[in-house]
RNA sequence: GCAGCAGUAGCUCAGUUGGUUAGAGCACUAGUUUGUGGAACUAGGGGUCGGUGGUUCGAAUCCACCCUGCUGUACCA
C-alpha cells in the first residue's frame, strides 16, 4: 500500500525565500528607474557581476578554513568552491582588479543585482534580497563619500520620501580607532565586542547599551548576551565621548564642509554607526528611516537601516598589489519597497486589461477586430481566455480588477455598435467601434 | 545559535474536566438570472486537527521528542 499524499512535492517555499507580486514588482520598478535617472545624472556607469564567485574571491576563505563559513550559499564545483555572492562590493574589487588597467580612474559604477545570505531572516529581511551598490573606487577624495550621501538622499526623494522621513547618519571607523587607542582597548575580541555595542546604542539606548558594554545584558525574551567587560572609566569615557556632538575626526569635518557646499542638511553626525566590522577604513555612513514600519500582521516591527557603505581603502588590495581606495553605498531595495508601501499610497496605473466578452465562438474574427484596434493603441486588453457564460466572465474581469469590459453579441452586431461597461461605476454607453479606443483611454 | 509564543479548511479562528460522522465566518464551485461583476438567497466541495511515538476502551484535547512559523536576541563578512 503506498500513500502517494507523501510523496507530492512540498508547496512551501525554503526559509527566507518568497513569492512577489506584482503592485511590490511595480513599485520595485518604480524605485528602479529613480535610481539608474539618478545615476546617470551623477555620472555612474551600469555594471553587472554574475551571481556566482569564487568563494574565496568574495572573501568567505579564512586563513585555517577549507570550507566557507556558514552565511553563504556554496557549492563545489569541479575541485573549487564556488558561493553565491553575499554583496555587490566584493564582486566589484574582484571585477576592479581584474580590469585594473583597462578602466578609468577613478571608476563610479553602480550596480543592481539579488544577493542571497545564508542566515536567520527577520522581519522584512530575506534570504534573497535585490540590492542596489554606487561606489567610487580610486579615489581618496572625500568629495567622493559625501557625494554618495547627496546622491542616496536624492534617490530616495524620488521616490516619495519627505526630507523628515529619512536620516542619513554618518560616522567615521577613525573616530573608533582612536578612542580606542586612548582607552588602550586593544584585545581583538574587546574591540569588536565594544564596537557590537555601540552600533545597537540608537536600538537598545545608552542604558542597555552600556550593560553590554560593561558585564553582559538580559534581553526581555530572557536571553543572556556577554559584553565587552569594560571597567566603568572606559565605559564612562565613551559615552561622554560619543555623546560630543562635535565630530572629533578630520575627515568628518570635510565631509561636513562638502555638505555645505551642496547645501544637503538631512544629515546627522553619529559616532553610534559603526556598520560590519572588517574592512571599513574611513567614513561610514547608514540611511535610516524615521517612520514606523509594520509586518503583516500589523505588528510594530524593529526594522533597522535600509541602506549603508563607506569608505574601503584595503579592499581592492587583497587582490594584487593595487593601491586603490574606494568607497561606496548600498540599498536594500527590497526593504525600502516594502517600507514605502506603508508611507505612501502609490497609484500604481492598471495594468489590467480591458476584456472583449465572448457570446458566440463564430464571432471570433469580430471580437479579434475589436482586439487588433485597441492593441494597435498599446490599449491592454484581451478576448476573454476563459469558457463560459456572461455572468462568469464579469466576475473574472472584475476580480482580475479590469477596468471595463466590452460587450459586443447579436444586439450590438445588429446596430453597429459596441456596449463598453465601466467596471467601476458599473455604467454603460452604447458606441461606436472607431469611438471605442477613445472611450476607452478616458477610462484608464 | 539562544529565548518566548504559536501551528485545526485556501484565509481568520472557535472547539473550556479526553466521548459518536471536527465547526463558524470569509473565500471557492454551482444554481436562483440560457446578455451582466462587486449585494442577497439556496445547495455543494474542501481537513490523516504540523509530524512521529506514547498513555487510554476512546486523543484536536494529556505526555515525550521532532518539524515549521512569528517575535526578540546573537551573528551579519
Amino acid at each position: 500500500m503506498v500513500k502517494d499524499k507523501k510523496t507530492k512535492p512540498s508547496k512551501e517555499l525554503p526559509l527566507g525565500f518568497v513569492d512577489r507580486k506584482e503592485k511590490e514588482l511595480l513599485i520595485r520598478d518604480f524605485v528602479i528607474s529613480n535610481i539608474k535617472e539618478v545615476m546617470i545624472k551623477y555620472g555612474f556607469q551600469y555594471l553587472e557581476t554574475p551571481s556566482f564567485e569564487y568563494t574565496d574571491s568574495i572573501g568567505k576563505f579564512l586563513p585555517d578554513k577549507e570550507r566557507p563559513d556558514s552565511g553563504v550559499f556554496s557549492f563545489k564545483d569541479e575541485n573549487k568552491w564556488i558561493s553565491l555572492r553575499y554583496d555587490l562590493t566584493a564582486p566589484l574589487a574582484r571585477y576592479v582588479a581584474k580590469n585594473y588597467l583597462e578602466i578609468p580612474k577613478p571608476f563610479k559604477r553602480y550596480q543592481l543585482g539579488s544577493v542571497w545570505r545564508n542566515e536567520k531572516p527577520g522581519p522584512g529581511r530575506f534570504r534573497e534580497f535585490l540590492q542596489f551598490d554606487a561606489d567610487y573606487v580610486g579615489t581618496k577624495n572625500l568629495q567622493a563619500d559625501a557625494e554618495l550621501c547627496v546622491l542616496i538622499s536624492e534617490i530616495l526623494e524620488k521616490c516619495g520620501l519627505d526630507k523628515k522621513d529619512y536620516t542619513v547618519k554618518i560616522s567615521s571607523r577613525k573616530l573608533t580607532d582612536k578612542l580606542f587607542e586612548k582607552l588602550k582597548i586593544t584585545s581583538k575580541d574587546q574591540v569588536s565586542t565594544t564596537l557590537r555595542a555601540l552600533d545597537k546604542i540608537d536600538r537598545l539606548g545608552w542604558e542597555e547599551a552600556k550593560k553590554l558594554l560593561g558585564e553582559g545584558r538580559k534581553d526581555k525574551s530572557g536571553d543572556y548576551t556577554k559584553g565587552a567587560k569594560l571597567s566603568n572609566d572606559q565605559i564612562k569615557k565613551i559615552e561622554t565621548t560619543l555623546q560630543g556632538k562635535i565630530p572629533d575626526s578630520e575627515d568628518i569635518s570635510e565631509i561636513l564642509e562638502i555638505f555645505k557646499a551642496y547645501n544637503f542638511k538631512n544629515y546627522k553626525f553619529d559616532p553610534s554607526v559603526i556598520r560590519g566590522l572588517e574592512y571599513y577604513t574611513g567614513p561610514i555612513f547608514e540611511v535610516n528611516l524615521n517612520f514606523q514600519i509594520k509586518n503583516l500582521k500589523g505588528q510594530t516591527i524593529q526594522f533597522g537601516s535600509i541602506g549603508g557603505g563607506g569608505r574601503y581603502d584595503n579592499l581592492v588590495s587583497n587582490f594584487g598589489n593595487l593601491d586603490c581606495p574606494a568607497t561606496g553605498i548600498s540599498i536594500g531595495l527590497d526593504r525600502l519597497v516594502f517600507a514605502l508601501m506603508q508611507k505612501k499610497d502609490f497609484k500604481i496605473k492598471s495594468t489590467r486589461p480591458v476584456i472583449i466578452c465572448v457570446f458566440d465562438k463564430d464571432k471570433i474574427k469580430e471580437y479579434v477586430g475589436i482586439l487588433n484596434k485597441l492593441r494597435a493603441l498599446n490599449i491592454s486588453s484581451e478576448i476573454y481566455p476563459g469558457e463560459g457564460k456572461l455572468k462568469k466572465q464579469m466576475e473574472y474581469a472584475n476580480k482580475l480588477g479590469s477596468p471595463a469590459v466590452i460587450l459586443y453579441g447579436d444586439n450590438e452586431i445588429k446596430s453597429g455598435k459596441v456596449t463598453l461597461k465601466n467596471l467601476e461605476s458599473g455604467n454603460e454607453s452604447s458606441i461606436k467601434i472607431e469611438e471605442l479606443a477613445n472611450e476607452i483611454k478616458k477610462l484608464l
